[in-house]
RNA sequence: GUGAGUGUAGCUCAGUUUGGCAGAGCUCUGGAUUGUGGCUCCAGCGGUCGAGGGUUCGAAUCCCUUCACUCACCCCA
């Protein structure tokens, strides 16, 4: 028997509804806020991913899918999508005439960890990238876009969580600082922060040891340490929340594992998910483009995970099942052959209606009828077909008459009768 | 890659401690009710006890190996 590879699942009904449902909620406030649908491919050159996340972080390091084509081309299945947005804008020179530019994208993202909740090895995002505009203002609209998004969608029980990490010239200072500290307290940390003090000093503050945590309370933090330039964009985006009535909690160990980002960092965060808390986040990237070979133009931009997102949804939203308004109950078999034709001319007038095609007694035929929730059921035996009749029943009262089957098609009577 | 937990009917799980006929509920099929569903009652179908090896008169149960799943670490959506 076969099975999905690890880490991949299928998303069965009545599940796939509450996706649709939650994808249509989403695409209809990013259309709002003027986000058009880029369609955007699944696999890309491997150094596309490699240049613009990072040769250091984990998910380029051990993460991707990489393969190479019968042209010995190196490809990889896609960990992320900004990297292709980037490259799409790019290549297509969306920059012109104008710069300014809002995309969105949808579909599933690649990685290759070990699966645990919420933390799949295909995974879905709707992704949102704002190009074009330095100005804090679109950092807060972005941020009140996705508490609009929540909104819509009924969720409770999430926070904003807001960082800056700020630009490659104050991070650089920084790394430094927080190295020259940790330096000083290397004794004390554990191995994996002796090690991350070395290769990537500011996610140490990730590290879940209470003694580690002790030894980093007074260790610099970036906010603290922005340059002028960063640090009043920092203060104007809080200014705008703060306007704008958005809550959010400063999470100074708030640090980004992609290493293109650059000041306003944010990650929308839920008690109600597992170890893997964050169901939304991004920040600003206002190096990226020039560094893949663009013009120097900034950009912002967020990934929705849309398995833990619907994982939070699923509970609450219940939504209408598939159910038939109409069931054919057939016995004998000329009445399952007139019944059959039947069945085709309603779903051609639009009306939803199952049959049994193992033909079974009655009762079990009206076994299934009740089972799928059918409203009404429709009886055609031997009996009816000498006369061209047919009953006409409604389930859920247990009334029931006897109609023309022509009137039947004509009239439509179902939601008439009764 | 590392650690822990769990694998028994289609589903949810007892049974494993202390070895002794493979179980329950739900689902499904049929009947009570010959061509009228739901409720009730009765009967039936359904098993490589994850797989392989070992110990034993005898293993779902004890031992070893292995696979899968789950959670957590690392890291991320």
């Amino acid at each position: 028997m076969f099975k999905a590879p690890k880490g991949v699942r299928d998303i069965l009904p009545p599940q796939s509804k509450t996706w649709r449902s939650v994808e249509n909620t989403i695409q209809q406030v990013l259309e709002d806020f003027g986000f058009d649908e880029i369609r955007l491919p699944v696999f890309e050159s491997s150094e596309l991913f490699t240049r613009s996340i990072g040769t250091e972080t984990d998910i380029v390091a051990k993460e991707m899918y990489s393969f190479t084509d019968r042209g010995d081309r190196n490809y990889s299945l896609r960990p992320e999508g900004t990297a292709s947005a980037v490259r799409a804008y790019l290549e297509h020179q969306l920059y012109t005439p104008s710069p300014y530019r809002k995309l969105y994208y949808s579909g599933p993202m690649f990685r290759s960890e070990r699966p645990q909740a919420g933390r799949y090895r295909q995974f879905f995002q709707i992704g949102a990238e704002a190009f074009g505009v330095d100005s804090p203002y679109l950092d807060a609209e972005i941020l009140v876009m996705l508490k609009l998004i929540c909104q819509r969608l009924n969720l409770t029980e999430w926070e904003l969580q807001l960082n800056s990490v700020g630009c490659p010239v104050c991070r650089s200072n920084y790394r430094q600082k927080l190295q020259d500290y940790l330096q000083a307290q290397v004794s004390f940390l554990c191995e994996d922060c002796q090690r991350r003090s070395q290769t990537n000093p500011m996610r140490v503050f990730d590290c879940k040891s209470a003694h580690c945590q002790e030894r980093l309370a007074a260790a610099p933090r970036v906010a603290d340490n922005l340059g002028d330039e960063c640090r009043e964009h920092f203060e104007q985006v809080k200014n705008l929340l703060a306007a704008q009535g958005i809550e959010y909690k400063l999470n100074p160990n708030l640090v980004r594992g992609l290493d293109y980002y650059t000041r306003t960092a944010f990650e929308l965060v839920s008690t109600k998910l597992g170890a893997q808390n964050a169901f939304a986040g991004g920040g600003r990237y206002d190096g990226l483009v020039e560094e893949m070979g663009g013009p120097s133009i900034p950009a912002i931009g967020f990934a929705i995970g849309m398995d833990r997102l619907v994982s939070l949804l699923e509970e609450r939203l219940t939504l209408p099942e598939n159910r038939p308004l109409v069931y054919l109950i057939l016995l004998g078999e000329q009445a399952q052959c007139e019944g059959y034709n039947l069945l085709l001319k309603l779903r051609t007038a639009g009306i939803k209606c199952e049959m049994d095609y193992q033909s079974g007694g009655m009762k079990s035929q009206m076994k299934k009828a009740d089972k799928m929730q059918a409203e009404y059921c429709l009886i055609l035996g031997e009996t009816e077909l000498k006369e061209q009749n047919i009953i006409l029943r409604q389930m859920q009262s247990g009334q029931q008459q006897t109609l023309k089957i022509d009137d039947l098609l004509r009239v439509s009577p179902f939601g008439k009768y009764w």
